[in-house]
DNA sequence: CTGTATCCTCTGAGATACTG
DNA sequence: CAGTATCTCAGAGGATACAG
């Protein structure tokens, strides 16, 4: 965009914060996912996603709801039904989402790799091999 | 590979969940989007991220080099003076997550929208009216 | 079946003080 | 300047039991 100096709280990286704080959680993104393609029950995604608990489920869902990104649709049957199904605004959360998600996908390797060699330089350090080789600022990725 | 029935955890799903947690805390992605004209220095990051703590942005700095997506260099001066800058990897990354900003841009107006209906609707139960109206299964955003 | 209500644990994160 | 070391606390999240 432009060239000026970015205030980085006042521009869009705080309303970007704000949307990670949501979406950044443990279970959110999963399932929005889940919901991609089409309404399911709330023990359908319990079973679903492994390892979540009741009540993450029930706290997750509510906060996608009040956040206009699912809806929720109860059926006054016995026993109670609910279904969640993901809002137009829910929906287009995805694609970024999505983009992400390729990128993860692209450089899970990356980054394993990128780990592995500094927990190795974490390991060998005090073996007097200064980080950049004793020679002045050598880049470390 | 476990190949479970569709489950959405051994999916490319796992892999977002990942970097989610990775990057989806209170501060990398604020780092990462400061680093993107070019290298900073610490104290410098400090001063223009306001509220983080020096012991935060060592972590998250930390975190950041660890996955391969900041790099850091040493200058062996008096005063001691060190640079992080984004790797590839790391500039790879701003796409993505620019993406989910101008989503976030775009809807941050639905959100709180739907968030004072949601709150409101909270507020005025009880009055005997259900939230479906009283007809069956109505959907509420 | 779809939730609430407690209790409990563990981690994220701030404040502060100290070191090379 | 660029960190590390503690202390502390609030909140996220799991387990379990109960309710409509």
């Amino acid at each position: 965009m432009t060239e000026a100096h970015h205030d980085f709280q006042s521009e869009g990286c705080r309303e970007v914060s704000r949307v990670l704080a949501r979406i950044g959680d443990k279970w959110s993104v999963l399932i929005v996912m889940m919901l991609a393609d089409g309404p399911r029950r709330f023990n359908e995604m319990k079973r679903l996603i492994n390892g979540i608990s009741q009540r993450m489920l029930t706290l997750t869902l509510r906060g996608l709801e009040r956040d206009g990104l699912v809806s929720r649709a109860v059926y006054p049957t016995i026993p109670p039904r609910v279904d969640y199904e993901l809002t137009p605004l829910g929906h287009s959360l995805r694609e970024p989402v999505m983009a992400l998600g390729q990128w993860a996908l692209a450089n899970t390797g990356a980054i394993a790799q990128a780990q592995a060699q500094f927990d190795k330089r974490c390991t060998e350090e005090g073996k007097g091999a200064m980080r950049n080789g004793g020679l002045s600022a050598e880049r470390v990725a």
